[in-house]
DNA sequence: CTTTGTCTTGACCATCCGGTAAAATCGACG
DNA sequence: CGTCGATTTTACCGGATGGTCAAGACAAAG
C-alpha cells in the first residue's frame, strides 16, 4: 500500500492525511484518536485502517508530506540576491506560512516539544546540512559587509521563532491583541522587517 | 484538600506538582498518564489520587503554580530604567528562564498549541492587561526618542518567541548546532541583544 | 451480466487508563 | 502505649481506544 495503485487509494490517502494533519496538530499525537481522524476524513475507522495499518503510520505519512514544503522557504534563500532583501523576503515567506498553514506549524511544534521522536534523524541530517549551508551564505554576506556580523545559526533560529510564533501561539496573540481579522500577520511582518533590519536603538 | 493541612500533604502535593510538570511538559496533557506522574513522584496512583481528585486537577494546579513566575520577567520591565538596557535585561531574564526552566516553557507551549483550554481566561484577563500596560511604557519610550518607533505588542511577541524557542525547540536547536553544553544559551543571548538593539543592516 | 479484485462496514477484542472501594498501615498527640 | 485521623496499598471497575475479522458492496474488465 506504500504506492497508491488506484485513483481511490490516492484520493483517500490524501483525504486521510489532510484530516490527520488537522487532528494531530490540534490535539497532539496522543490526544488524536483514529476515530476522530476517520470522522474528519468522512469515513469509518476500519476503512481508514484499510489505507494505513496503524495510527503511527498515519502520523509518519503526515510528517513526510510536510517536510519539503516546510524547508522550502529556507532553501529559497538566494546567495546571489541582495542580502537585506533576501532576509526580508525570507521573513515574509515564513509569516505567510504561519498565516496560511498554521496546522503544519503546530504539528512540528508538537513533535519538537516531545523531543522529535519521529524526526530526530531528519533534524540531524537534512535539516542540519541545509542550515549549515545557508549559515555559510549568511556568514559570507557578513564578511562582505552586506549585513552586520552576527551568528548565522541564531539568526535563523530567530527567524523561525518569531514567524512560527504567529501560528503556534495564535491563541495568545489573539487574546492579547483582541480579534483583529488577520491584521496581526500584516503588522507582525512589518514589525519583524524593521526589527531584523534596523533594531530598536534609535539611529 | 485545597489548603494543605499537614506537613506530609504539603510535601506530597509539591512532589506531585513537580513530577506532573515534567510529565505534562514532555508528553502533553493527553499523553501524560496518571501512572507516569505517580511513578515519577515516587508513589502509587491511588495514593496520588488521594491528594488530587482528578488528572485535570493536577494539571490546573501545575498551571497555577507557574503563572506568577512566568509573567515576572515582563512585570519587572521598569518604566523608569534606561529603555535600551531594560529591553536587553528582559531578553536576558527570558533566556535564563528558557535555560533553567525549560519544562515550564514547554508546558505553556503545549497549552497554547491546544488553544489554551485552561488558560484562555487568564490570557484575555491578567495577561492582556499586563501586556497593554507594558506596551504603553514601550510606546512612551518610542515617543521620547529613546528607542525606535515600533509596534510594542509585536515587540513583546518577538521577545517571547525568540527566547522561548530555546526551550520549546531545544531538540531542533541541539540537532542543528551539535551538542554544545549550554553554550547555545550564551550565544543566543548575545545574538538577541545585537538583533534587538541594532538589527542586521550595516551602519 | 459475470467475474474478480478493490473497497467498505458492523461486530468484536484486548489493552490502557482514569478513577473507586475498602482494608491496612502509619504517625501525632494525649 | 493507645487512639484516631491521616496516609498508603491492593484489588478492581468501566469506558475509551487502537486494532482485527469476516462478510458484504462496489467498480472495472471481459
Amino acid at each position: 500500500m506504500n504506492a497508491p495503485r488506484t485513483r481511490i487509494q490516492a484520493e483517500n490517502r490524501a483525504r486521510i492525511a489532510a484530516a490527520a494533519l488537522d487532528v494531530f496538530s490540534a490535539e497532539g499525537f496522543r490526544g488524536a484518536t483514529v476515530d476522530a481522524i476517520a470522522e474528519r476524513a468522512g469515513m469509518s475507522k476500519p476503512n481508514l485502517l484499510y489505507y494505513f495499518p496503524t495510527k503511527d503510520a498515519i502520523y509518519r505519512e503526515v510528517l513526510e508530506r510536510l517536510l519539503d514544503d516546510w524547508l522550502a522557504p529556507l532553501r529559497a534563500l538566494d546567495e546571489a540576491g541582495d542580502p537585506v532583501q533576501e532576509i526580508a523576503a525570507y521573513l515574509d515567506r515564513k509569516i505567510e506560512m504561519a498565516r496560511d498553514f498554521p496546522a503544519e506549524s503546530r504539528l512540528f511544534a508538537n513533535e519538537m516539544l516531545r523531543g522529535a521522536p519521529n524526526m530526530i534523524d531528519v533534524l540531524q541530517g537534512d535539516l542540519r546540512a541545509l542550515v549549515r549551508e545557508k549559515a555559510k551564505v549568511i556568514r559570507a554576506w557578513s564578511a562582505a559587509g552586506k549585513i552586520a556580523r552576527v551568528d548565522p545559526y541564531h539568526l535563523i533560529f530567530a527567524i523561525w521563532a518569531t514567524t512560527q510564533h504567529y501560528a503556534d501561539y495564535d491563541v495568545q496573540v489573539r487574546a492579547v491583541l483582541g480579534d483583529d481579522g488577520e491584521g496581526r500577520f500584516h503588522d507582525g511582518a512589518a514589525f519583524l522587517r524593521k526589527l531584523f533590519l534596523d533594531g530598536l536603538r534609535p539611529r
